[in-house]
DNA sequence: CTGTTAGCGCCTTCAG
DNA sequence: CTGAAGGCGCTAACAG
């Protein structure tokens, strides 16, 4: 039970090493380069002013001699504001997040942001506790990924939390659907699963079921509407019954299938999983269940994550640009209010893609 | 090309409210209390000092009527130090990294850490220059996920910066293997790789071909060489030529086992990907082929990624808790160094899940 | 226990 | 163009 270390040679030294050399300030390098904290600040961080070249390449030396990097925390204390992006998802591991998470980050870097990423676990209140710690780092800009809930008590909260985080100068910025008067990068989730009902008509089909998920996210319900609505436009209409709720994920997807499948499949029956994990975790219900995804009923989603081509069949799905959702978000919150009102006017294009998991009908 | 919205009713009012109310400081807060500065921010964030409990509720009281949030880089400035564990990736989208970076962040956020995260797109010279611009955070702790490459010249730059900046009090995490004298949480790739060779032996598999990625990635060698060490040990060789090499991707995979498929396959053989995401990529390419993996040829990779139970057929594998390795990071990062010393010993524990895509050949 | 007072590292007027 | 000085919001000795 003493402190000695247990295992093989590649051990590392944990304790090794001289100590504390704590990195180089400001002013350390002002002084080896025989100048002012002055002259010294405006020629290493963008001043707008002018230092004399002979100054400046003194001050760059100096800086690059003794490895200086600015400290962002005194920086931002000083100038009152931070270079740091927040970002806000439900669930990381969701190709649906994940993929929007590497928009923002891949943009953010080209603008020498920061971004730090808190995830919600789907649940609201604490995505609110979320946006209150939040405040505490003053991020220039905070973007709410996932969407909100029908008739959420904590919705008030969250966006009076926001109103006043904008009030102090931040920018919020929500993706999917504008609902709290925020700044968004809209995804036209209704005529998303409208086109999506269309192709599926077209291709023979006349009997849907709906996995819908949380019909309570509005993000679900613009789907499902989108594509019912559609459908009772080709005449057809989607019994109560075959609407089934479960979980917005794989697993929700999964047992979603399972009771659909105990309520009995019609012939050629299509069902639409308004996402895409959904729609993976009911094909492997329909497998497990002894059915032929495809063959014995035909399945399609929504999102376009990356797997989908990966499982078998290949699905058929609503195409959203995840990826560059993220990046317009980032884009976005940056704009100036002018730029930005145009910019989140038009909804990101959605397609659909036909795949394998609906096969044209006879 | 004016600045009128136009968009419909919805639009947001992206420049409405007043102007830039800026955030209650401590000072504000001491004042409405009528107490001192110091004993404002005694009362309100954690001081080993006690306060009067009268002064401390009034103080309480004065700050949530102000909505008081402490700024931590300000917090920061004054401590001397962060909050901040900094986070660097490969891919965000690659369910390998979203995976412990969920873990990461859960974590964190029970210990009132912030996370920033940052991708290297597998280029380690991105991955140096990220390294040196995270300083500016002065992060309490940095983990460093995906491999090191083998032969690398950024590798000695990597490892010197990264000891300035322990040395300057920092933490640094590495994730897999310990390569270059920090803590580390181990995965046993070499090991889990030979489990999984001995079960596919079991089962009956005589021919190998291995898809290892960039072979100059360490991860992927050690997977190979204990993939092949356990073969041998069986009295099994795997052809020079049944080895090959590309991406560490999913489209790694796929082109991997197209080159497989163009040099001719073999009868009852198996095909070990060095991860998940490229065993995946293999099947699609089999399928693309008109074969069916599992039947014809059958496939296992390593990892043991979300999506694996839901391609078809399910992928044998070696498991890893990757979430588990996420959180583990971190708390190894927070330790002392003495228990370090004894946590970074032994490797997380990883095994074999034989699934469909490895049938009992007879 | 409380208040005063230096800083923390950096930016930014403001005089020279 | 340069330097001195004050300030950003907060913490931590240091006296009372």
């Amino acid at each position: 039970m003493t402190g000695n270390t247990p295992d093989g040679p590649t051990a590392p030294p944990l304790d090794a090493g001289p100590r504390r050399s704590s990195p180089a300030t400001l002013e350390d390098v002002a002084r080896a380069a025989g100048v002012s904290l002055a002259t010294a600040s405006r020629s290493l961080n963008g001043s707008s002013r002018t230092v004399n070249a002979d100054y400046r390449s003194k001050v760059l030396d100096a800086a690059a001699r003794l490895n200086y990097s600015p400290n962002l925390s005194a920086q931002a204390v000083a100038r009152g504001s931070t270079m740091t992006v927040a970002l806000v998802v439900a669930d990381i591991t969701d190709p649906y997040f994940s993929s929007i998470a590497a928009g923002v980050v891949a943009e953010a870097d080209q603008g020498r942001l920061i971004v730090t990423m808190a995830a919600t676990e789907r649940d609201s209140e604490r995505e609110l506790e979320i946006v209150r710690t939040l405040r505490g780092q003053r991020p220039k800009v905070i973007i709410l990924a996932g969407s909100r809930r029908e008739g959420d008590p904590s919705q008030a909260a969250l966006k009076s939390e926001l109103e006043d985080y904008e009030r102090a100068g931040g920018r919020v910025v929500l993706i999917s659907r504008n609902e709290l008067g925020f700044r968004t990068v809209q995804i036209d989730n209704a005529s998303g699963a409208s086109a999506l009902a269309a192709s599926l008509v077209e291709l023979g089909y006349r009997r849907f079921s709906v996995l819908t998920g949380n019909r309570e996210l509005k993000t679900a319900a613009d789907r499902l509407d989108g594509f019912t609505a559609e459908l009772e436009r080709a005449g057809i209409r989607v019994e109560a019954d075959r609407v089934v709720q479960s979980a917005f994920t794989r697993d929700g997807g999964y047992e979603g299938m399972q009771t659909l499948i105990a309520a009995g499949l019609q012939p050629n029956e299509a069902v639409f999983a308004v996402n895409d994990v959904m729609a993976v975790g009911a094909l492997s219900a329909l497998r497990d269940a002894g059915l032929t995804p495809g063959a014995d009923v035909a399945v399609a989603g929504f999102d376009d994550i990356p797997t989908v081509q990966d499982v078998w069949p290949t699905l058929t799905t609503v195409t959203v640009p995840l990826v560059e959702v993220g990046r317009t978000a980032l884009r976005l919150a940056l704009e100036d209010a002018d730029a930005a009102a145009v910019s989140a006017g038009s909804p990101v294009a959605t397609s659909v893609v036909v795949r394998d998991s609906t096969p044209r009908r006879a």
